[in-house]
DNA sequence: CGAAGCTGATAATGCGCATTAGTAGCGCGG
DNA sequence: CCGCGCTACTAATGCGCATTATCAGCTTCG
């Protein structure tokens, strides 16, 4: 229509005036013109093809991502991934096709799109291991929300960090006077119940109290170890302690303080105002897709802890016998 | 690595099994053998541009999608976006790019990629009319959630139907004894917005009683109108006018009644519970993207409206002066 | 006045796949 | 022993773009 051939087009539409490559100005802007009419817009898909890159970036989650089940707990990551994809001019490809294989999603499924994007954040509590070494062995550029253990070799990541976070925590539950603290949960199995569990274990030793490993929420255990003070790995949890407690009347925080450790993946009716931490999820989604396109520019393995944000709360109180 | 022609793991890679194409068994299993042992994952983009169908579904909305502000509203409709997707293999695109131009984003935007999915559905509650004629000109297979007025031709939509709701509501605030009734809220602008208008219009007709509309939800204007029932066209108007109301020592339902019409965008916090009717908010979103595959399949220009449930709530009573 | 230099554009190529049009190899009937 | 019909593949082509190499037309300079 411009008469033209399509390299003109080309060039102008990508706006091309390197020294290498010139266009006269009428001729520039007669092809500009049609562009205008017609309204025309290069195919992405052509144009990924041959440059290699197509400004999508793929968020995959191993749990749905909307589902009100843990919709509160995935929402703010998604914002912040959200903001900085906007930024960035990227559009976002949610990977939601992994049927559940074996009740689970996989990265690499009989018909794996991950390729499309041209890098990909993660987001959930765990992921394969053998999905994360296969990304890091074919070299796709992603990042991980949440830290992640070497698979195959170090991960790219962004995470919350725990071990501080939970420490200051126990700082201020023993500056309070506690002296028997317990942890409620698994501790390992992910990456951030480990850390968390890490965290624990490194204050109780530091500030030289008893520190107690509970794997399940149960009050009589709790009260059987003669502990003045939980943390709570899933605030669930500390739900399901709290509403135990006030059964057996007794009550949060005078007689049992409840710490929560960041975590609510878990869908539960919750108005408790728990003392603990807040994991930064909003940032953390934001830094991902920041790291993610530096990754795609400039390569690395970049691997980033944002702080915890203490939270006051109202369960943490000093124990019922305290002697200050 | 098989020693066979680029053709052929094709072949085999999409498990052709017509009259028209045979491959030993041998060969296919060599062929799928070397497709375990490398992983290999044919690159989707190119297969895009190939066979012109991608199985990804882009989703465009106009206000950001996961920000907290309209969180609430949209979430639901994502939720059941997601859903269908998953059922149907498909993964969903979120066109997070569009920048905001002149406060607000355009589909066809510098450098659209609404074409690299094989369709959209659109999502707003109002949507540029230019955007909509376009995407029916270029026949871009699409489907609103929200039924939209026609562009230059019919639109394909799952809408919530509006006037029967609001009839029947309009109907029990009636059979309670009300006769002056009002409509707060623009009641035009979005089609969402004038539909509920109509509805209003149509019931207080035939029901053969007083409708007042006032655009701005000032308690002094509702009173000044010797009004006992107020129809919000937005919750957020209705938050306002009860705790007008409240403060000024009027009871609500008591002395008022308020009716929310379904909408609430507005970011606000709620707790009180409406009467009124709901939008099937996940099951649109759900629909949406059913009539969408239907739409890449057949063809055609579905539109369909969904049933609102009627919410039984607490802010409708009789009028305090009621002689049933 | 011919060659070198520059300008402004184009033909050709490749990206990784699906698809179409073949084409070897082989058994079989005549 | 030629040709026909099958089977089981492969070569070639196109998708729509970015990129590279190339080229025609003009200036300018020696």
């Amino acid at each position: 229509m411009a008469g033209v051939s399509q390299t003109t087009v080309s060039l102008v539409l990508n706006n091309r005036a390197d020294s290498e490559v010139r266009i006269a100005p009428e001729t520039r802007e007669r092809v500009l013109r049609v562009i205008r009419e017609t309204g025309y817009v290069a195919d992405p898909v052509a144009r990924r093809l041959a440059d290699r890159r197509n400004r999508i970036l793929g968020v995959f989650t191993y749990e749905a991502v909307f589902p009100a089940a843990s919709a509160d707990f995935y929402h703010p990551f998604l914002v912040g991934i959200e903001e900085c994809a906007e930024e960035a001019g990227c559009d976002l490809l949610l990977f939601t096709s992994g049927k559940a294989h074996g009740g689970r999603r996989r990265i690499f499924s009989e018909d794996s799109r991950v390729r499309l994007a041209d890098g990909c954040v993660l987001l959930g509590r765990t992921i394969d291991r053998d999905d994360l070494a296969r990304l890091i062995a074919e070299r796709i550029p992603f990042v991980s929300v949440g830290r992640r253990d070497d698979a195959g070799g170090p991960v790219p990541y962004v995470g919350a960090d725990y071990p501080p976070a939970v420490r200051e925590l126990a700082e201020r539950v023993v500056a309070r006077g506690h002296r028997r603290l317990a942890y409620v949960g698994a501790g390992e199995g992910a990456e951030s119940y480990a850390d968390r569990m890490r965290g624990f274990r490194e204050a109780t030793a530091a500030l030289g109290v008893e520190g107690v490993h509970l794997r399940e929420p149960r009050l009589e255990d709790v009260l059987a170890a003669g502990v003045t003070a939980v943390f709570v790995e899933e605030s669930a949890d500390g739900v399901t302690l709290v509403q135990a407690a006030r059964e057996r009347g007794m009550s949060v925080p005078a007689d049992l303080s409840v710490l929560a450790l960041g975590a609510l993946t878990r869908p539960v009716h919750i108005d408790i105002d728990f003392s603990g931490f807040r994991i930064p999820r909003r940032e953390m989604g934001h830094r991902a897709v920041e790291l993610l396109t530096q990754v795609l520019e400039r390569g690395g393995t970049p691997q980033e802890l944002l702080a915890c944000e203490p939270v006051e709360g109202s369960t943490l109180a000093a124990p019922s016998g305290a002697t200050r």
